[in-house]
DNA sequence: CGTCTGACGCACG
DNA sequence: GCGTGCGCCAGAC
C-alpha cells in the first residue's frame, strides 16, 4: 500500500505568515510547489502574492524553511534574485535533484508537489 | 490614515 | 503571446 500523503494539523490559531511558513516546512527535497497552491491551501487563493512575500522574510524565522522550493506557476525562479546569491536557488535545486533550465524547473508538473493534495 | 510596492495568478483585450 | 488591472496581506513612509 502507498502512502502519498501525510496528515497535517494547520495550527488554528495561526496567521497567515505562520501557516506559510508551517506548509513550506513540509515541501519534501526534490520537490517543488508554487506561491498561488499554498494561497490556496491556507485558504486565500488569491493571495499568492503575499506568500512571496512572506517568503522574503521566511530567513527571519527560526528553524529551516526551504524557500527555494517554491517557485512559480510556471515553475519560473523567480525568486531567486532574493537568495544571498541569485544562483544560489538553483544551485540549492540541484543539489536535491532537479534540474533547472534557463531559470526554469525541468519536469516541473512530475515534480509539482501540491499540498491541498498531499496533505490531510 | 492614504498610498505604494511586492518572490503571484487570473481575467480580459 | 503580451500588456493591463485587480485582489490578496504586510510593511514602509
Amino acid at each position: 500500500m502507498t502512502r502519498t500523503s501525510k496528515t497535517f494539523r494547520m495550527p488554528e490559531d495561526a496567521d497567515f505568515f505562520d501557516r506559510v511558513y508551517a506548509v513550506t516546512r513540509l515541501i519534501p527535497p526534490g520537490r517543488i510547489t508554487t506561491y498561488g497552491a499554498i494561497a490556496a491551501y491556507i485558504g486565500s487563493p488569491q493571495a499568492a502574492r503575499t506568500v512571496g512575500w512572506a517568503m522574503n522574510a521566511s530567513h527571519l524565522q527560526p528553524g529551516y524553511i526551504p524557500a527555494h522550493r517554491v517557485v512559480n506557476r510556471n515553475g519560473l525562479l523567480t525568486g531567486k534574485h532574493h537568495f544571498r546569491h541569485p544562483s544560489l536557488m538553483q544551485e540549492l535545486l540541484e543539489s536535491e535533484g532537479v534540474i533547472v533550465i534557463d531559470d526554469k524547473v525541468k519536469d516541473f508538473a512530475g515534480l509539482f508537489w501540491d499540498p491541498s493534495r498531499e496533505l490531510i
